[in-house]
DNA sequence: AACGCAAGCAACCGCCCGGCG
DNA sequence: CCGCCGGGCGGTTGCTTGCGT
């Protein structure tokens, strides 16, 4: 719509990238750093886009790539995440050192989706696949969590846990909350090596009147709970329950202002949880 | 051995957002 | 305040590889 493209794609190879382009690329960047990279390919006497030498590097090139397979501790992370943050792949990444987005967004829709459903798991709600619509209807305990991630990089990071008694799905992810009254709690400012531990815990209903009990309600330590609203089907909740603890509080890593349900263990700086 | 299908993954596309003049 | 530009992101595409028949 008017918009200027990215590059000259007339004079931009595309496809797979050679060994000869790779090497060019790693060399630019080793010399100059990441920089502009609009100008970087004429720089670094490439014929491609900036954007895509962007996403080689990124996604491919650079040397803190972990690559290899994604271990069942970054499984259980990736899900965990996902349930909390939807669709932000990077926010996603940021939690998983040595990884990329696209690669986690790649592993989500291969693997994962399908382990969630081989679950029972609906792996967009990360409620029981056949208690979806029932969960729509019962929204009166719903608790809608906005995580404004937008100060990541600035370490100070607001988190807006809104109360409403309509839930919206969509609105989950898109953190808009323009039609909630959110109650505000802002994280103080860090120091900036301090990591953002999203350590958060949602609790599985395994009981239709967990509600009234004590049990299911959220805890708030600096941070809430989240508890979806009861189901009257929960197929393999007891299975969910075994699988993955949800126990999840947010904090500052190294900090000690996270903590861990009890019952999970750290394993190798990876949580495995009870 | 050849073919077809499915899965996996790298790369591209287009939109959005923030910074800057 | 507004428009432009560059970077970043999520969604999608299409090529490659592996597996079953």
């Amino acid at each position: 719509m008017g918009r200027s493209p990215c590059c000259e794609k007339a004079h931009t190879n595309k496809g797979a990238w050679t060994k000869e382009e790779d090497q060019r690329l790693i060399n630019y960047i080793r010399a100059h750093g990441e920089g502009c990279w609009r100008s970087l390919p004429k720089a670094a006497g490439l014929s491609r886009c900036g954007k895509s030498c962007r996403l080689r590097w990124i996604n491919y090139l650079r040397p803190d790539l972990k690559r290899g397979n994604f271990t069942e501790e970054e499984d259980e992370l990736i899900i965990k995440l996902h349930s909390l943050l939807g669709n932000k792949w990077s926010v996603i990444a940021g939690r998983l050192p040595g990884r990329t987005d696209n690669e986690i967004k790649n592993y989500w829709n291969t693997h994962i989706k399908r382990k969630l459903i081989s679950r029972g798991i609906d792996p967009q709600t990360h409620r029981p696949l056949n208690a979806t619509t029932a969960v729509t209807a019962t929204t009166t305990t719903t608790k809608n969590i906005n995580m404004d991630f937008t100060n990541v990089d600035q370490k100070q990071p607001n988190i807006m846990i809104a109360t409403s008694s309509s839930y919206d799905e969509t609105k989950c992810n898109s953190g808009t909350t323009e039609e909630t009254k959110p109650l505000e709690i802002v994280i103080p400012k860090v120091p900036s090596q301090v990591m953002i531990n999203l350590e958060l815990s949602i609790g599985l209903p395994l009981h239709s009147d967990h509600v009234s009990s004590p049990e299911s309600t959220a805890s708030y330590n600096f941070l809430t709970t989240v508890v979806p609203p009861p189901t009257a089907v929960v197929p393999a909740a007891e299975t969910m329950a075994k699988t993955v603890c949800l126990c999840w509080q947010i904090g500052y890593q190294g900090g000690g202002g996270g903590n861990w349900c009890g019952k999970c263990k750290n394993t190798n700086g990876f949580y495995r949880y009870c």
